[in-house]
DNA sequence: TAACGGCCTGTAGTTACTACAGGGTCAAGC
DNA sequence: GCTTGACCCTGTAGTAACTACAGGCCGTTA
C-alpha cells in the first residue's frame, strides 16, 4: 500500500509517517519503480503500536525503547516496568502542579470581582503588586488539598 | 544595572532576558557607551510581572496582552477576566486528560504483574495486541471518576 | 601581556509534528 | 496530444519558550 493509504488506515498524517521513518520509528519500506513508498501490513501494525503508545502520553524515545524491547521481551520486562512507572510518576507530577496552578488562577480570578467597585481590575493590581515585590496572595496558597 | 545583575535579581537566565526583549515583552533598555544594556528598576518590575504571569501558566501572548492592558486598566477589566477564565478552562481540561492518562497507564502497568508467570511482559503484549487491531483494554477504561 | 568574566550578535537546538516550495507520476477527460 | 487533478517525492522552515553555543569585544586583574 502507498503512503496515503497507510496514513488513512493508521489515522495520521502523511507527513507524520515520513517523519517517523526519518526518526527511525517506522521501518523504511520498499520502493516502487517510481520511488513511491510501498508499505506492508507489518508497517500498519508498527504504526498502530506507535500511535497507541503516543496516545498513552509516551514520548518518541520511550516508544523507540519499547520497540527495541520487542525484539527480546523476556529480557526486558524489568526495564519496561520501569519505563511505564516513570511515565506514571511524570504524569502524576504534572497533574499536581496543574491543580495548584488552577487554584492560583481561581484565586486571581476572584480578586477581580472583589475589587470591582474600585473600578480598577483586581487581577491586574494583584499581578502588578507581585511584580512590585509584595508577597503575592495567589502563590501563598496552601499546596495541600 | 547590567544584564547579569537583572538576571540575578529577576531569577532568570541572561539569554531569557535578551529573548524577552526580542519578543517585545521587556522594554529595550538604554545602552552604555560600550553597547552594554543598562536597565532600571522599572525593567525589574516588568520582568517580575512577566515571570509571575509565566509561573501562573500563561503563555507569552497572554502576558503581552496583560502588559498592554496595563496601559488602560479601567477599559480592559472584562477582557482580563476573559483571559484568566480561558486559562482556567484550558488548565482544567489538561488536568482531566492527564488524569485519564494516568489511569490508563496504571492499568497497563498492572497487566505486567498479572501475566508475570507467563515469563512474557504483559505490558508489551497489551500494547502489541492493540496494534494488531484488538480492542485495547487500557483505552476502554471508563472516563468518569 | 595574558587570562578571565562579563557582555555582544546571531544562529541552531529542543518536541513532535505541521506546512509549505518546487517538482515528478499517473489516470481520466477534452 | 494536452491539461487537469490527485497523489507522491525531497528538503526546508515553522510552532513555544526558551537554551546553548560560536565567535568576538570590553574591562579588570596578575
Amino acid at each position: 500500500m502507498r503512503i496515503g493509504e497507510l496514513a488513512k488506515q493508521g489515522d495520521c498524517d502523511v507527513e507524520t509517517l515520513r517523519f517517523y521513518e526519518r526518526e527511525g520509528l517506522l521501518d523504511a519500506p520498499a520502493r516502487e519503480a517510481n520511488g513511491y513508498r510501498s508499505y506492508t501490513e507489518m508497517h500498519l501494525v508498527q504504526l498502530k503500536f506507535i500511535r497507541h503508545c503516543r496516545s498513552l502520553g509516551m514520548g518518541l524515545p520511550e516508544v523507540r525503547s519499547l520497540r527495541s524491547f520487542q525484539a527480546s521481551p523476556e529480557l526486558a520486562c524489568g526495564e519496561i516496568d520501569q519505563l511505564v512507572d516513570g511515565q506514571i510518576a511524570r504524569i502524576h507530577q504534572q497533574i499536581e502542579s496543574l491543580r495548584l496552578l488552577e487554584k492560583q488562577l481561581h484565586f486571581l480570578r476572584d480578586t477581580c470581582h472583589a475589587s470591582r467597585k474600585a473600578s480598577e481590575c483586581g487581577i491586574l493590581r494583584t499581578l502588578a503588586q507581585a511584580a512590585e515585590g509584595e508577597a503575592c496572595s495567589c502563590h501563598a496558597l496552601p499546596v495541600a488539598e
